[in-house]
DNA sequence: ATTACTATAGCGCGAGTAG
DNA sequence: TCTACTCGCGCTATAGTAA
């Protein structure tokens, strides 16, 4: 058995803010272990100053130290890291100039208005398009599979325009978002929205290279 | 070494997105085992269904699976649960009748003006007196351990008024504080203020018990 | 370079038991 | 009751090595 995980279970009975009450017996069951290994351990963790024990009125009485709280601040901070990073995607890629379609689709009330609610910040009518440095373009796939925000298909008269989704982002601080349509053959261009335009804003120009974070 | 670490370190390698690639010497390495070892642990989380391998271009291709990810979630939430209770702290008392005093300090100017900037509520002028149940006494130590929210003394004219802190709480969700002055002998009586005159409000009478739930 | 087999070394666990 | 010692078994990690 870890000592970590022996920490775990001290932790919750409460350890870490007062003395608890407890035998080595007690703490055998709730690991599933023997009462000598779990006497075992905790000498083990009083050895190395993780946990220091006091005798009580009836039994025994333990507390996590501040070393023993740092080791769980720690494991605890690692899977905070882990979860976090799944929901955040950094890609690089670099400027180039589109063909004026992110444009025209900007200018339609159906996908305008629908931005404009549900990001919260009314779109500049236009995309800057940027090509993802090959080794990263695996990453598209990310945006793929997750939901992100859904933009609804519009009936326009004859035309049919398709649904898509987009997900909140920043390039250089600045607040924008990446849009995805949602029926696209393989492509290693994102389109990105800002409520500025963008090559203006950040001073872009075609080649730059640029680091996008979006928010899964 | 247990699984769930070995799992863990894979899930810093970004397996939970995608496949990785990832030898079994390195693994070894990164966890300080043998390369034989590692291999081992790879197989029995291949067999036990929590992460899956194919084979790449040039190194194994390993991801995590749902199976997988579900035990990594399952022990970031126990973790969460742990220190979220660190936060918190709840207490169970009895109402009493106090001595007039809590009102007395809330018509002071000096007090007053305070807790309502930094509690963000103007307080009735009057304290709801909880006697803790004797069980749970012991932990309003940890009130006085806990930063709080400061409440510096003042002078006015002749009388010095001292320091104390507070802490945000409920009760019966209605929100209140809890205000600790910094020197006081041991006492099991808390006292407690809110926007409203919570006797009234919550038709309390000496000898009802109520639960505080304090945030520390 | 890999993975992963077999055989062995060593450590951890628990049974028995003393204090 | 409790803790915690010794001792022996068995699991697990590693070394050596094949594929």
């Amino acid at each position: 058995m870890e000592n970590l995980r022996v920490l775990k279970h001290l932790a919750i009975m409460g350890g870490l803010r007062n003395f608890v009450p407890l035998s080595s017996g007690e703490l055998a069951k709730m690991l599933g272990i023997s009462q000598q290994s779990a006497s075992k351990k905790i000498l083990e963790l009083i050895d190395n100053g993780i946990i220091e024990r006091r005798l009580g009125a009836k039994k025994p009485l333990i507390k996590i130290t501040k070393k023993g709280l740092g080791l769980l601040q720690k494991e605890y901070a690692e899977y905070q890291r882990m979860f976090e990073a799944l929901k955040k995607l950094s890609v690089k890629g670099v400027v180039i100039s589109g063909m004026g379609e992110g444009r025209y689709y900007l200018t339609l009330k159906g996908y305008k208005d629908q931005l404009k609610r549900k990001l919260r910040f009314s779109p500049y009518e236009g995309t800057l398009n940027l090509r993802i440095s090959p080794g990263e373009s695996s990453k598209l796939n990310i945006l793929k599979e997750s939901s992100g925000i859904t933009i609804d298909g519009f009936q326009d008269g004859e035309r049919t325009f398709g649904p898509g989704k987009c997900f909140p982002a920043k390039i250089r601080n600045m607040d924008c978002a990446v849009i995805v349509p949602n029926r696209s053959h393989y492509s290693d261009v994102v389109e990105v929205i800002s409520k500025d335009y963008l090559r203006e804003k950040l001073k872009l120009r075609d080649g730059d290279e640029v680091e996008v974070e979006i928010r899964l």
